[in-house]
DNA sequence: GCGGAAGTACTCGGATACCCACTGTCCGAGTAGGGAGGG
DNA sequence: CCCTCCCTACTCGGACAGTGGGTATCCGAGTACTTCCGC
């Protein structure tokens, strides 16, 4: 059990994103190049997030990607899912269900499995953390983590591609 | 991110290695016909949970596997850990440091990288929900949710395989 | 009848193919900006 | 000088190969039971 890469590669953009003026698209290629990943891969992993309506995408000159929402309404868990879909770790195969001495009646999907139902409640605490992280906290976490002479290069670099 | 579905079955392996006397061994292929799965690779699950210690296996006729810890005693977490690896879900790549604006003595690998660190966090608190239910917790509830019947039923199918 | 040894049948364990999904790449559709030309 | 139109160049979006891990399977090593034989 792995998440995808693209994963990783989704929130720092999106943490990218949400540090520059809402009115400027920043194009894959800047997004791949900061980031040191293959543009159209990367491309992939933003298709999905505009699909998911997190940020929004414009063709062009000067098109790329923006966010969508306020970083303070958008969660850890929104970007995860938008990349690795909204399916369970756990999906249940309903084993129990094949026991020879089981009837028919009495393969009542209705009722969980107790061991999928604990595998489930494992997810949900998961997806709990990720749905209380809003992508604004980890703006903060960052900015208190890494010196501003860095953070002003960072954004000198970034405006110098989108020449 | 999905699991294997070697997950599900080893846990229902476990559940009904815990309701046997501990002095019964009970072959994969007995395992595999009850549950409705394929032995041959069925066996990789229980070798892996041998590997793990939590169930013993001998060779012969009258072989089998059988648990080696008291049910209260293992854990979800161990048995999927030891069919799934107890790499985290989220391997940090590290892309943080591939901007283009940093020097190499910023690229401080003990400090981790906030993104990494919440998604960690998830990860711990989905291990954590696994860790405190014991395979005991299952086997109560399984037994509270089936029908006597039917688990009599299924204990005199088991004893008829191992003749 | 009893003990021991050989044979047998059954088990686990590791080594070996197959297949799907993640990874990585490419090209086409569409658009916004810029420049040229005319008024 | 300004407006309009066309062209270009750049973007996203979806369609197309390559590879690694999960899935499924097989066969050999080893052991405990059973049976047979000798005492």
């Amino acid at each position: 059990m792995k998440l995808k890469n693209q994963v990783e590669w989704a929130i720092h953009c999106m943490e990218l994103l949400a540090r520059v003026p809402s009115d400027v698209y920043i194009p894959t290629k800047v997004l791949a190049k900061f980031h040191g990943v293959p543009k159209e891969y990367l491309s992939k992993a933003m298709q999905a997030l505009a699909t998911a309506k997190l940020v929004e995408g414009t063709l062009g000159p000067k098109g790329g990607y923006r966010i969508a929402k306020k970083a303070s309404k958008i969660s850890l868990l929104e970007i995860v899912e938008a990349v690795e879909g909204k399916k369970r770790t756990f999906n249940c195969q309903e084993v129990r269900f094949n026991n020879p001495c089981l009837k028919k009646e009495h393969k009542d999907k209705n009722v969980t499995c107790m061991i999928a139902g604990a595998m489930y409640e494992a997810d949900e605490a998961w997806r709990k953390v990720l749905h209380k992280k809003k992508l604004s906290d980890i703006v903060a976490e960052i900015d208190h983590q890494v010196p501003a002479s860095i953070m002003e290069l960072s954004e000198e670099w970034i405006n110098g591609q989108l020449k």
